[in-house]
Parts: structure tokens; sequence; C-alpha cells
DNA sequence: AATAGTTTGCAATACCATTGCGCTATAGTT
DNA sequence: AACTATAGCGCAATGGTATTGCAAACTATT
């Protein structure tokens, strides 16, 4: 089991790290993106600036995406396509839920295109819907 | 003038104090959403807290809406439709540019609908293009 | 074993957002 | 006009997140 994650490491060209092993595994865990605090509260104790930098290189390696949902702290999560260093594919919608304040990735629900005025060049899109999740829905 | 503008204030129900007439001035002559400490620069010298709660309150009454466009500092742009205390209509999509770094309303870009898995309560949408503005496009 | 490169942990820094609180200006009342 | 209640202002303080510097610890290589 732990060599399944050592592999997604070395494949996504990461040192596997105890550090990093643990990271990913938290990770691998998770049924929603969760933030740095997250991260540090599950890993407990670790130091928060060490896995801040694992969280860093896994974006760097195309292993997780960031996700800015508008809470205040940069949310986390594995990427599901096969996300390249550098070029991340994730265009897809990510939820942010209003009552249990999880983040949701939506891999399904990809960014409608959007047309800009006359020379507005896209380079990125960030959609955040907001509302309550099916799991809060009552 | 200076009456016009003091009464968009009270239009509002937002007592026109000389800083609250001065916050407005300035906004009215912004072309893109600016940050607090852009307002707090514009405005020099004047107390930051002061003018973080004179933009708390437009955007409370409904003459600013407020928008997250993942710079790391919230941006504040007046409303363009009849937005209400409470509740916002500008449901438009916003332009990063990274070149600039300036906030754009696209108020006449409204935002696709994005329908959900089942069970998912849509109540709030935040969709932020970046790229390169029409100004810094060569 | 010595060396070079990588990772880690701690300290420090820089912003941004937000609240508490006393003072002041203002509006409303007698 | 004097008085009082309220609202606004300015300063201090706090809390949270992101980011970098640096030296010690660790790994891999010669
Ligand atoms: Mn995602
Ligand atoms: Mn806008
Ligand atoms: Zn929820
Ligand atoms: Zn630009």
């Amino acid at each position: 089991m732990t060599e399944n994650i050592e592999e997604m490491l070395t494949r996504k060209d990461i040192n596997p790290t105890a550090m990093r092993l643990l990271v990913l595994d938290f990770l691998l865990k998770q049924s929603s993106a969760i933030s740095l605090t997250d991260l540090e509260k599950g890993l407990d104790p670790s130091d928060r600036i060490t896995l801040y930098r694992a969280l860093k290189k896994f974006e760097e390696k195309g292993l997780v995406h960031s996700i800015d949902d508008g809470s205040g702290a940069t949310k986390y999560a594995l990427c599901e396509n096969d996300c390249e260093a550098g070029h991340h594919h994730d265009l897809h919608v990510h939820f942010f839920c209003n009552t249990c304040r999880e983040t949701s990735c939506l891999p399904k629900h990809h960014i409608p295109q959007i047309t800009l005025p006359d020379g507005f060049k896209t380079e990125e899109v960030n959609l955040i819907v907001k509302g309550v999740c099916n799991k809060c829905v009552q």
C-alpha cells in the first residue's frame, strides 16, 4: 500500500521522503479539498512550513492543484487528470459549501467557454460556485 | 457636483460624512476595481481602518461590491445595477490582468448557468478570468 | 569517509482582515 | 442654547495566511 503512494510520488518526479509520503497519504484520504491548516491539524505534530513546502512541491510537479475558494486560505486537492509539471489541466468547477465550509472539486463540470471583449486574452479561469452541498442540504 | 455624490450616498441610506464623500469620489474616478491599500494610497493621509469601514458600509448598503480576484487583497468597485442592501445583483464576470494586475468588472458578461450534481444548491457564483487585458495586450 | 545536494525545522517577515475602545463630531431634544 | 444620544473616526491590538532565510539534519554519490 505504501509502495503505491511512493510510486505516485516518483512517477511525478518527487523525492518520496517520509514527510511527503505522510502528506500524500493524508490527501488521498480526503473527500474534499484541504487547507494548509487542515493538513497541519491532521498530521500534528508537524512543522507547518514543511507541509507548506510539500504542497508547493506537489503543485509544481502536477500532483495537486490549488483552489482559491474565497475563504481566505488556499485549498489543495489531488489532480484527477494527468497534469504535468507546470501545466495543470483541472479546468473544472469548484464548489464551496456555505454550511460546512468544505470545498469540493467537480471534475465532471467543465468551465464553460467565456467570450471576452476585444483585446482581452484568457489565460486562466477560476469558477467557484458557493451554496449548499449535497451533504448539508436537507 | 459634490451634491451629486452626496445624493448617491443618501439614496443608499448612507450618512454622507466627509470621509465617505472622499471615498465615493475616489471610487468614481477609478476605471478598475481597487483594493483597500489602493484607496489608502489614493487618499493619503487617511486612516486605513476608517476607509475599510467606509467600504464595508458601502458594500452592506449595495453601493459597491467586493471582488476576490485571488490577488490576496479584496477589490472593490461601484455597483452598476440597482443593488439593494444585502442583495447584490452584479452577477458578472471579473477579469484580472496578469500583466498590470488590475481587476475589471465585465458587467456585460453575465455568468453562465452552472448545472450542479443532484443535491447541490447554488447561492452565489464567483467567476474570475485571468489573462491579459486590452490595455496590456500588444 | 568526505562531499554535494536535498529536505527539514525554526525564526522572522510581510500582508490583509477585523475588532475594541475612547474621543469627537453630529443630530435630535428640551 | 444647553444637553444628550448616536454615529463616526483614529489608534492600538489581534489573528490568520503566505513566504523567505538560514542552519542543522539527512541522502546519495564518489
Ligand atoms: Mn479541483
Ligand atoms: Mn464587478
Ligand atoms: Zn456542506
Ligand atoms: Zn492589464
